[in-house]
DNA sequence: TATGAATGAGGCTTCATTCAT
DNA sequence: AATGAATGAAGCCTCATTCAT
């Protein structure tokens, strides 16, 4: 966290602070989550990664999962708009398949930030509404492509969660060695030839 | 002032105590992660689910992370065989997907247990040492695979993560609806199809 | 700069709100103790029970006692002049003892208000200045009475305490009850009849 | 609070810390509510009359509440029995009330502690079971007194409300100026004058 | 080894109060 | 005056851990 000097002078500085407090609280959860892990940290550990007093932490969120919950949402819906567009400019199977996936990793190798501390030994995902809803448009499009004739008629639903596993994992390739090109080729190869392998819905 | 065991029985009875203790401490532990989640629970918590003194804790584990570990482990140990056993049994490439994919879906549906009190909108992953032996034998097998022309030289690092993507998330299909044949059918058809589409190692 | 008042009314109206105001928090304040208690109400809850913002509080009071002394002084202010009309108003001894305690006795009766959310198993009593100057004002009017010869010359401290202490402890029955009568004549008997046997100043 | 040395060399002490710590306790409370009241008193007010640590506290009592009323029904426990054996011992109606008043004020007397570093202008009273359960005894005496004929047949809850009344306010005067026999005098006189004069039960 | 009371650090949260607007 | 976000002290309480028994 860089330091925003707290001296009361720079009182122009408040109005624009008010709302950007949130932000400031969001930067510093980030660092901090990523640091030490989300189940380590605690919320004395973000206001301490601020200038910000403890009690404004409290004007603003009310425990550190609202904080997680409100970073996920962030992300959730900063990648859902460009996934959607993605998946909808595609006009074949091969489109619609590395469009997604390039898409989804361009962005994990963009939010490549500071390498935590820890060698992070865990990992963690919470199913934010936000999320979920991430994962109900992924299956909603994948219908549209089945309606479409882009895919067979396999069971969107099993299909999305394949390719959410296939993407999440990738994606910790991604994060650590930034080859978007590589995963989005692997992981588009392998569902342009299973899918055709799959059993269709009666 | 040597030990006049006041009888054979009980000296025995001390061992296995030694040992119960241990399990009473990681049953206790599972119940509890289930029921609140890892990143709230305390080695409060799990003492207080348990028989023992709070100070008994810490003769047999250093924190609720040592605990955790120790979990995942014992999943990790229980598994592994039975997939290194399934995957070398394997005579064709359908067999060594099939086998692998149902032996490790069919122990997930096994260990289904109580429903969580808190709808666990979290998962966790902590890859503990036993955790990452596994996926160092997966890839292994893989290579071996490979090597008997099971597999086309496919990169089985990549794949290996891959499989696993798929494996974790349709896992949570069968922890819900327990359904190991339609899980382990969409994987195996979808790998077996997909796998001959996949670049080449050079 | 002087105030072109944008209008009459308003210049009038902000002297109103002035009052108001000082109204409003102390009945809040009075909604407040009657449903958590003095002793854990905060100025919080005062001014959450209030359209006021927070800061506005302190434009009128310190704290929450002082809120408290302003209620405690507004009923003692109210029942102040009623009691000294009734006492002063007696001819005889047993009007001057039923006409103190049946003012009292109406008055609590009159106050019965919403029955506490807590079932308030505390009672408190704090001797703010009014409060005080209630007392003085019955042990003054004690004196009276006696050099009137309406009362035998008795410690008029004692019996102040006396009368004020059954006065206080019946008033919780009437607080249930509301019967005021039964409450006056018990009270009134009692008096009437002890007095004269109580031992006389020398 | 005297200083108990906290040095963990004293290991004998210990043991008889062990349940003892709850009267320590118990001591420091009945200071700091003289001292401060049992508003503005506070958990760690108590904690820091005495030299246990924080969490100490909380193997005793879970809050101020729960050591008020410890320290009231140990002054109830402790009155309790010799009010009642007071009572028990009257073989006329002078006795029975001269004998409760004075025990009562004896008591009271007794129990002047430090005087009050504020001038203590807040009364409290919290009816917890062992006080409730020592106005039934009175009460359950009285209507016994009244079955032998040492009392006219008067409505004993009532009764009992104006003598507690009476001797809780006259206790008041005890704790300042210590004398018994003068406050024991008055109480007795006005009730038995009075007494005679009460309306009778139908 | 097991026990469980004691410890005190430290997390969580609310509070009273200020002060720039 | 009124507002209400910010402050940070401080209360509440639990926690991990120790250690005498």
């Amino acid at each position: 966290m860089d330091a925003l000097p707290k001296s009361r002078t720079q009182s122009g500085r408040r109005e624009q602070t008010k709302l950007q407090n949130r932000e400031t609280i969001l930067a510093a959860a980030r660092q901090v989550f990523a640091e030490m892990g989300f189940a380590a940290a605690t919320v004395r550990d973000i206001i301490r990664a601020t200038p910000l007093a403890s009690g404004t932490f409290y004007n603003y969120f009310k425990s550190k999962e609202e904080v997680y919950q409100a970073l996920r949402d962030d992300v959730a819906l900063a990648i859902r708009p460009r996934l959607r567009e993605a998946r909808l400019a595609a006009a074949s199977r091969e489109e619609l398949l590395s469009g997604g996936f390039r898409t989804f990793f361009a962005f994990v190798a963009e939010q490549r930030g500071a390498p935590s501390a820890v060698p992070e030994t865990s990992r963690f995902r919470m199913d934010s509404p936000e999320v979920l809803a991430g994962f109900a448009e992924l299956r909603a499009d994948l219908d549209t492509a089945i309606a479409q004739g882009l895919l067979p008629p396999v069971d969107a639903q099993v299909l999305a969660a394949a390719l959410a596993g296939v993407a999440f994992e990738l994606a910790e390739r991604v994060k650590a060695d930034g080859d978007v090109e590589a995963a989005t080729g692997f992981a588009t190869a392998l569902f342009l030839g299973g899918i055709n392998a799959l059993p269709v819905r009666d």
